[in-house]
DNA sequence: TTGTAGGCGTTATCAT
DNA sequence: ATGATAACGCCTACAA
């Protein structure tokens, strides 16, 4: 069974193969009898297209090239899987590649996407020292990790957080502790910002609303003992919620609240931040600010594809976080 | 800058450009002295051949295809992620897809790749119902979720288990549950039988080795439960260790035994099945079986780019599983 | 609107 | 051992 080529589909039906190719590319100068019959000679024959010989004919591959740090993190692998779904949508696949945060890797992935003649590089970079090389003429997208002088996407985690604490505001709270993320971390500032506007925004109504915070890792570990530091003092001092910057920080303060005896939600509240599928095992289930991933995943690809214009190279694309309600937040008891 | 192709390195190094396609296929047949003349204007131009083209001309398109269910599963993306460093390692790269566990988009995926010419496809088959149509000519390899009728590689679930288990009659335990997996699904049943078959061993030693079986689902939930069930009966009769099918099981056997105030390792051990990264996170660290991701994807690649045999139709390559020792075991209190 | 033909960058075949 | 050249499958001027 000879490979069926465009020169079949071209005699079954006829025509020439350069009316097929017209055809097949939507070219707007093809009668719409003739393109009806030809599809269906494509449909019956079951033809494809060679990929190869287009993208070395013509500029397109149908390719996009992802380029991120660690598959293992759920936030990647979910940002790759919301990727490769939106580019199905358009006809265009995806070449996956890990940098394991090493900006040498990054580099050279890099080139070998842009050799593969890739229609796009949606790269969250590598948290290694680096001077990203862009590729003439190759449209990339960073994402999660903006960097200056880039278009980028990513979650926007000043009012994803602030959403998050005015929650808890909104529920009584007043006593707010924070968990921050590591203080040379760009997104870990960020959040940190949203708290600190939502906390302001207390203390204008003039009730108590110092701020309260502990810095941490992103980890399980680090959100644990930070717990355990804002949790250890008087009752009537002691936070009656906590925001964490990570859900693994979340996580990790509910294992400390817990081995302190305070139940939650009832003697304290917690949400988390990020909305990773452990968030929705614990118990009681983790509330926390979800990042919406799909939704920068279909930006990134919206915007290599040209569906979407990029944004402009100082004021970065900042997609809404929502809030996922779980089990972990209630009213504050009275004092 | 126009781009350098074949002919401007065969210009320069003044040969044709037969010799410099020799030189970058390793063509025996190049005078030593040439060959390293061309490699160095290769170098100096840097150029690099255009992977299109080649896949056009040539049969191959150093590309390989991975199909999967669902890439936010960390043993999932644990395997491409092995899988593209393995196929990095070859000069291949990875074009991920994913199935959601939907035949229909199986098919169309792996019609996708075999039109896009990749030289192997990887395949974790999806649970529906399916026949999978071969691709004819192009190299399959399936893999976890062993298929009859097809090239299979897999992690050797059963004297995996048989290898856990067998560590806790060494520490000592004989009254030893087990939480199964689904009853219809083939590795939860694998797992199972090495449960029988190293209880069997003990058993001829005579010694008091009643199987104790739970079934449930693999997750975090029903190991819970699976947990209550066989921990509610009195001390002496309830078992002094559990094995469980999967990590997530575990995890939730593990918070069973805590909220039933029965301390691990002290009053009960517990040992999982798969290594996910979870299991070094919770505490005490658990005790599990780690499956050999790495290996699984470096033998499918391996296989895929004839550096190694394919294993028979019948008898599917089955790969070691390593005990990861945490701090949910140790030996039994006395009775 | 449709057909014709050249060429994309590489490899393989056939000469030399 | 090396050089010249056709062919891979498709797209796109250009011609009709």
């Amino acid at each position: 069974m000879p490979k069926v080529g465009i020169r079949d589909v071209a005699k079954l039906a006829g025509v020439s193969t350069g009316t097929v190719s017209r055809v097949l590319n939507d070219h707007p100068s093809v009668t719409g009898e003739l393109r009806v019959r030809v599809r269906g000679i494509i449909e019956q024959l079951g033809y494809m297209p060679d990929p190869s010989a287009r993208s070395m004919r013509g500029k397109v591959s149908r390719l996009i090239g992802i380029v991120i740090p660690d598959l293992t993190n759920p936030f990647f692998s979910e940002l790759v899987q919301s990727a490769e779904q939106a580019a199905a949508r358009h006809g265009y696949n995806i070449i996956v590649m890990t940098s394991f945060d090493q900006a040498a890797k990054e580099t050279d992935r890099i080139g070998q996407l842009t050799s593969r003649k890739v229609d796009g590089i949606i790269l969250v970079p590598s948290n290694d020292f680096h001077t990203l090389k862009p590729p003439k003429g190759l449209p990339i997208v960073i994402v999660d990790r903006l960097l200056p002088g880039y278009s980028g996407i990513a979650a926007d985690h000043r009012s994803g957080v602030r959403l998050g604490v005015e929650h808890l505001v909104k529920l009584g709270h007043r006593r707010i502790g924070f968990i921050s993320g590591p203080k040379d971390s760009v997104p870990a500032n960020d959040r940190l910002k949203g708290y600190i506007d939502a906390m302001e925004l207390i203390s204008e109504g003039k009730q108590n609303a110092a701020p309260l915070i502990a810095e941490a890792a992103f980890d399980y570990e680090s959100g644990r003992s930070a717990g355990n530091y804002l949790l250890a003092r008087a009752r009537h001092e002691r936070p009656t919620a906590i925001f964490a910057s990570s859900d693994q920080q979340a996580i990790g303060c509910m294992r400390a609240a817990h081995d302190l005896g305070i139940p939650i939600p009832a003697a304290l509240s917690i949400v988390g931040f990020d909305g990773i599928p452990l968030a929705s095992m614990t118990i009681p289930r983790l509330t926390t600010v979800k990042q919406p991933i799909q939704d920068i995943a279909a930006a990134a690809v919206a915007v290599l594809l040209s569906k979407q214009g990029a944004p402009e190279l100082g004021k970065p694309l900042l997609l809404p976080c929502a809030i996922s309600e779980g089990e972990t937040t209630s009213s504050p008891q009275p004092d």
